[in-house]
DNA sequence: TTGAACTGCGACAAAATCAGTCCTATACTG
DNA sequence: CAGTATAGGACTGATTTTGTCGCAGTTCAA
């Protein structure tokens, strides 16, 4: 519980490593998959979403494949994570159209959606620039990222 | 995606239910799950997770039940979700016992365990007793959370 | 001492979600 | 036109989550 999908991963993964080629104009699905021996299908899927939601251009026929249409630097994994596997929702309930049943009763409801708060904006002071920075061997990661506060005004 | 499981949220509002009914000795599942309109076994199920993991303290036979073991203040959402939901990992491959299968090449795994790291804090840092804290009406929480940081050391 | 009201488990069934495949259509290149 | 790629819908199988049932053990109080 509280994990990735795999298409999300997949998804990281493949902005990753599109972030770390940007001397190739555009890499197909298809190349990716097979570098991280993903299924290339469903890797075909969850790029289009990306594309579908404007952080990836794509390009049909011979040589065609994706590239960032952002800098890797602005693209946050909030936004992929986002995009792939939809709102990002800590507590069972969609607190937006269909509410769960427990609704009424539910006390926990006000907290958590803190909690959730602070996981996004965790989720969303990471860029893929800075997952690919993070190659690095050692751990000396980047420069340091921001600070999350709980609270919220 | 990302979500709490409803055992979890179960068990966290259960807690809070506790922490706020000091002054009875021990409450049933059965109560709990009554005035939540909860499934009563799997509550059981779950508050028999939370005693074996000794958040809790039960009491078999007639008038039995459960009361925290420790002070509200002092059981963090953490210790509530592992104990519930098992470790925290974020990624699809639980970096312990069996690795997933895209391990060697998976590029991703180093920098979304900060973000696991993260998001572990944030949850240490959030009391039952917060929680319970959050009832008032208007918009003023409690005092302050502790600031995390995204960065370790 | 008997029975009601509990907890404590294990096994199981139902439901929901996720992962992956297949198939077809369309777009671009040379 | 042939070949390679994206776009996307439909569908199946795997896995996880959610919930139920049944039974054994414990405690209390009439
Ligand atoms: S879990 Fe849905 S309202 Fe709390
Ligand atoms: S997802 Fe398993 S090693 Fe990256």
């Amino acid at each position: 519980m509280l994990r990735l999908t795999k298409k999300a991963d997949y998804g990281l993964m493949a902005l990753k490593y599109l972030a770390e080629h940007p001397d190739s104009v555009s890499v197909s699905a298809k190349d990716i998959a097979d570098t991280y021996g993903i299924p290339a299908q469903l890797l075909a899927k969850v790029l289009q979403r990306l594309t579908k939601v404007g952080l990836l251009r794509s390009h049909a026929g011979m040589n065609g494949g994706y590239e960032l249409s952002r800098e890797a630097r602005t693209i946050s994994a909030f936004e992929v994570i986002h995009a792939i596997d939809g709102p990002l929702f800590i507590t069972s309930c969609t607190k937006g159209s269909k509410s769960c049943d427990l609704e009424p009763n539910c006390t926990i409801k006000e907290p958590l959606a803190r909690v959730n708060d602070s996981i996004a904006g965790v989720l969303k002071s990471i860029s893929i620039h800075d997952m690919a920075d993070y190659e690095l061997p050692s751990g000396r990661g980047a420069e340091p990222h921001p600070l999350v506060s709980l609270t919220r005004t």
